[in-house]
RNA sequence: GGAGAGAUGGCUGAGUGGUUGAAAGCGCUCGCCUCGAAAGCGAGUAGGCGGGUAGCCCCUGCCUCGUGAGUUCGAAUCUCACUCUCUCCGCCA
């Protein structure tokens, strides 16, 4: 959510923003326009509200003193009447302006390119050379099946369509995955692990920026005021929500595993093969809560993070930065460091990094003092997956693929598979 | 699921219709004291939304005592609904 005051004193940043998303910006003028009726009300029905006070407070003095107050108290029935139309007035432009406020997007950082769609994002830098198969390569739903340790059939059977069912060594590379980058950002990053719920209400999915606008995106339990959350995001990040932290908290580093669910509404026909697109998946979440002044060398450092993930399973990756318009509803800044695919023949995206700046924090009330004594100010918010474990498996069976359809299994995660060196058929 | 108790400021905790936005304590900040510190003493210390003035200093109004409605001239205080927490019982991995 953007400050209210930004947009009134600024609007032409708030339009131009929309326009470089490829967004429509009449909103603001709308918006604007409701907010100053508003103004106006509010100081009509206060100056109400101070008559009632004072006159009620003289009622309370003239029966201390025995004296009739039946003029002033038919008078301010009728004030009373006249304050709550008023306030009901108010109440509907509010919703108004706050519904308005929730659906417009994030203010893009002056260091993203424009760009109208994912086609303009720009490659930062690459991290080894794709290796060069003597034998054809296959895919890793097809190493995956073979191996007996995907089983997509089944998982179609018990579910349906975008699920998997993981099986021995694959059970395990998944488990092993987990445990080897909560590891890695505990012991080398210092994070700190939260293990979340995977049900939460509709004010945390507010807070972090899926709703209003992306309801259709999620799985809502019927009935309840529960969503299964798309990404550890949502509850971490709302776990400071509505509080006041002090400087020295600052910076909170979490990391924590969970399952992720989407409804991929609206991707029928993609990536419907695999690993790659899944309606329940696996990922390994990075959240930060920071200062406002560092929260971008904080995002170099975050993507990193995410990138040293890659660079101990020797998985070669790039990692592209979001144009104007793909950097997403929320953030400010966007980084995705990018697997390579041999299915694809292409890098995929494996992380999403990004900067809210105050965005979320807004939206969610998450505050700091900067010393003790002073007025409270929104921290600034950030995060990233550290990362995908599903797209992961993809790719160390694609990647470390034998001809023989056996996949090797990279070094770093060797400890966490009781040192096996080679996923083989049973 | 049943019965009961509760929800007040950064924290603990008073307050059952009218100078209570809120006692007291703790914490924190500043000052005094001290060579310095502690103790002691003194002062200060919620957030939000408007208006004035104007770069976050200052003045001023309104709102906020879990959330939402209601009663009333006036509600932290009375009524109703909801949410959450705790205790006991039941059920259960």
């Amino acid at each position: 959510m953007l400050d209210i005051k930004t947009i009134r004193e600024d609007p032409k940043l708030v339009k131009d923003s929309l326009v470089r998303r490829g967004e429509d910006s009449s909103v603001v003028d709308m918006l604007l326009l409701c907010d100053e009726e508003r103004r106006k009300l509010v100081y009509e029905v206060e100056k109400l509200k101070q008559r009632r006070n004072e006159v009620s407070s003289e009622i309370a003095k003239m029966k201390r003193e025995d004296q009739d107050t039946k003029g002033a108290i038919l008078e301010m029935r009728e004030v009373g009447e006249r304050i709550k139309e008023m306030d009901d007035t108010i109440r509907q432009m509010e919703k108004k302006i706050s519904d308005i406020l929730l659906s417009i997007p994030n203010i893009p950082h002056e260091s993203v390119p424009y760009g109208k769609d994912e086609s303009e994002n720009v490659e930062v830098r690459r991290w080894r050379e794709p290796r060069s198969f003597d034998f054809e390569p296959k895919a890793h739903w097809d190493i995956g099946v073979n191996l007996g340790i995907l089983d997509f059939e089944r998982a179609s059977k018990i579910s349906g369509a975008r699920f998997t069912v993981l099986r021995g060594a694959g059970a395990r590379l998944s488990r092993a995955l987990v445990a080897f980058m909560i590891d890695l950002h505990t012991g080398e990053h210092g994070y700190t692990e939260i293990y979340p719920p995977v049900l939460v209400n509709t004010e945390s999915m507010i807070g972090t920026g899926q709703l209003p606008k992306f309801a259709e995106d999620m799985f809502h339990c019927e009935g309840t005021d529960y969503y299964l959350i798309p990404t550890a995001e949502v509850p971490v990040t709302n776990l400071y929500r509505d509080e006041i932290l002090s400087a020295d908290d600052l910076p909170i580093y979490h990391v924590a595993y969970s399952a992720c669910f989407r409804a991929e509404a609206g991707s029928a026909g993609r990536d419907t093969r695999g690993l790659i697109r899944q309606h329940q998946f696996d990922k390994v979440e990075l959240v930060k809560f920071v200062k406002p002044g560092t929260s971008y060398d904080e995002l170099e450092k975050l993507v990193g993070n995410a990138e040293e993930v890659l660079r101990r399973l020797e998985l070669p990756y790039r990692v592209v930065m979001m144009c104007t318009g793909d950097v997403g509803f929320a953030a400010a800044k966007k980084y995705d460091p990018e697997v390579w695919m041999p299915s694809y023949g292409r890098y995929v995206e494996i992380s999403s990094c990004s900067n809210f700046e105050d965005f979320q924090a807004r939206r969610a009330n998450i505050r700091y003092r900067s010393e003790p004594g002073a007025k409270p100010e929104y921290v600034h918010t950030l995060n990233g997956s550290g990362v995908a474990v599903g797209r992961t498996i993809a790719a160390i069976l694609e990647n470390y693929q034998e001809a023989d359809g056996s996949v090797v299994v990279p070094e770093a995660l060797r400890p966490y598979m009781g040192g096996l060196r080679r996923i083989e058929a049973e």
